[in-house]
DNA sequence: CAGATATTTCGATATATCTGGAAATATGAA
DNA sequence: TTCATATTTCCAGATATATCGAAATATCTG
């Protein structure tokens, strides 16, 4: 992963109601939701929702599809397993022992970094 | 972990020289490195380098001590590891196989879930 | 203390992002 | 077609972020 996309995801979601937008999307699955629905579920003007939903699909981080009137949008699951592979990739160099989530389970931080 | 410290926390790693910083920092581990070293290293004028480094703090990414007239910044494992937990938390609702980071190994997204 | 080194804070400018009303576009139904 | 629904694009003002020279602060050394 180029080093640009990654900024360019985060930037993404570096904003409440695209988080709340994206968290959303990532809940539904590959299903997705309609513009209209996160609109009334956040509660948020369509104007500003289409924004934020063209700045997470420009980061690649949601994908659009039509279903007759409705506009659905689905999280690419594809780029999110990457951008987690991405944020602790080369962790702590050598020892790659400091970098367990948590002190029991060493399994979590190895195969996260094998699959990157 | 609260959707506004996440916001934070991208918007912090949304930008070129602090992504670029945090992954040199997340390579060394929790030995850290100097402001020094990091502006050698990525030829950051000392000033901007600066206001980088405060940003990625405030967003509780890095760490700081100091050793004798040099400051030392380090990745917070633990802080990492929350954030990778929070981008696939719920992931597919309630099927979580959707969620899988390679078609080969389903324990990646289950154990990552858990830790969240 | 005086000088040298390491890094930050200040400040001013430049650039980018967020917001939502009004108008435009796309699709389906009568 | 004409009307209704779903969503986007356009626009302009408000807010936030990035950059880095100059000056200030902290720490070590002699």
């Amino acid at each position: 992963m180029d080093d640009s996309l990654a900024v360019r995801a985060f930037g993404a979601l570096a904003q409440d109601t695209r988080l709340a937008v994206y968290r959303r999307l990532v809940e539904a699955g590959p299903g997705g939701l309609s513009a209209g629905a996160i609109a009334e579920a956040l509660d948020v003007p369509a104007p500003t929702l289409s924004f934020h939903l063209a700045q997470l699909r420009g980061a690649g981080l949601i994908t659009q599809r039509r279903d007759s009137r409705s506009l659905i949008y689905a999280v690419d699951v594809a780029l999110m397993n990457t951008l987690i592979g991405f944020l602790s990739d080369r962790c702590c160099g050598g020892q790659p022992d400091l970098c367990l989530p948590t002190p029991k389970s060493a399994s979590d931080a190895r195969s996260r970094r094998k699959a990157v």
